[in-house]
DNA sequence: AATCCGTGGGC
DNA sequence: TGCCCAAGGAT
């Protein structure tokens, strides 16, 4: 970082030049429309590792669907997870619904207004701390993410790897050495420099306005920062999705508490090793009693973060089923099925999927599956 | 410190 | 294709 006591000017432009760009300059963002720590709070956890473009139709859904902390602490967990459905990473809106609860109950619903507060909230840590106590409440914190990383890495002219904890920490002390007294709009600034001007790729640097204190693009080294290790790639895993089918109904089991997709509905799926449809339907037999041989529907493959999933989805049937009605939820027809799945499964007909928070992974095979 | 945790967009 | 990245947090 750049010695505050001898680049006095440098730390001007930073400050007032930046400021002066950030009024005429900002985009006009549904929650830049209000104060209200609620609002900033939710735009906030979506805002986690996602572009701004993509969350601003569930905020306004969000909103709109719970506009205050109490109407959130009372929904059903299902509700929220079913309003972040699409968003991924769903841990966010299991823990946003526990805050809330937390909320209501320790402070009767009056939004907690200082950072050493708000990072003791599930979902909330270091950077979403900042930015809600500086942006909301205009404490003087800092809220570093990685817009922010980048950008004043690249004015330090800075080599040092963003990821590393210690530069996390350094970075956050050097800026809150020089953060001014408008500091919500200081690191609102920052992070729209980075997401408009100071991009990862190309940056715009000919319409930057703090270019001419920036001492990466006067040694020329703009496209060498910030300095990160490589993310290691995918393990891809084949795997096997059973459709089953019963009165029109498709058969959906819901996913362990804990892991990928957590509390998500899900098709029957199964890690594999042969791709021919038996492992799939060896695991729905923990289900059902009697199923056909399988059919083989489609293809597709899904990207997670860590994780590539090349599926093959296969359709069965039902046959020699006991009391096999459209009306009868499965979990009260199975003898055998295990204590634990108990309630977490259930026939959906395709008209009706709707109702079901499903991971994108899993949506999308519904064109696939529809003639089935 | 290194992993796990989703999805969509850019090139 | 593939590879990078995005207003990170929890463990």
């Amino acid at each position: 970082m750049l010695n505050t006591d001898n680049n006095r000017h440098l730390i001007n432009i930073l400050q007032l030049d930046l400021l002066n760009w950030f009024k005429t300059a900002k985009r006009n963002l549904p929650f830049r429309q209000t104060k209200d720590p609620y609002s900033i709070w939710i735009s906030e956890i979506m805002a986690q590792q996602t572009q701004i473009d993509t969350l601003i139709p569930y905020y306004n859904r969000f909103i709109d669907r719970f506009p205050d902390v109490i109407s959130l602490a009372a929904a059903s967990e299902d509700d929220v997870i079913k309003a972040w459905e699409g968003l991924g990473y769903y841990s966010r809106a299991r823990n946003l619904h526990q805050a809330a609860k937390m909320i209501v109950a320790d402070s009767n619903g009056i939004f907690p207004n200082r950072f050493d507060q708000l990072i003791k909230l599930p979902g909330i840590g270091p950077y979403t701390g900042g930015a809600i106590a500086s942006i909301a409440f205009n404490e003087k914190v800092s809220a570093v993410d990685g817009n922010v990383l980048r950008v004043i890495s690249r004015y330090c002219n800075s080599f040092d790897d963003i990821g590393a904890a210690k530069t996390k920490k350094s970075m956050t002390q050097w800026i809150e050495s020089i953060l001014p007294a408008a500091a919500g709009d200081f690191n609102e600034a920052l992070m729209e420099l980075g997401a408009l001007v100071c991009t990862p790729q190309s940056p715009k640097c000919l319409l930057c306005p703090i270019r001419c204190g920036c001492q990466s693009f006067s040694s020329g080294t703009t496209d060498q920062i910030p300095v990160k290790k490589k993310k290691q790639k995918q393990i891809t895993k084949k795997m096997e999705v059973g459709i089953v089918k019963q009165n029109g109904g498709l058969f959906f089991i819901r996913r362990p508490e804990s892991g990928l997709l957590s509390g998500m509905w899900s098709f029957p799926i199964a890690e594999t090793a042969a791709g021919n449809g038996n492992d799939i339907k060896k695991k729905l037999g923990d289900y059902f009693p009697a199923l056909s041989d399988p059919v083989f529907i489609g293809e597709s493959r899904h990207v997670f973060s860590h994780i590539i999933w090349e599926m093959t989805v296969y359709g069965f049937n039902l046959a020699g089923m006991v009391g096999e009605t459209a009306d009868i939820p499965y979990a009260q027809t199975a003898a055998d099925v295990s204590e634990d799945q108990t309630g977490r499964t259930q026939f959906k007909p395709l008209s009706a999927v709707d109702d079901l928070a499903l991971p994108i992974a899993f949506s999308k095979l519904l064109t696939l599956i529809k003639d089935f």
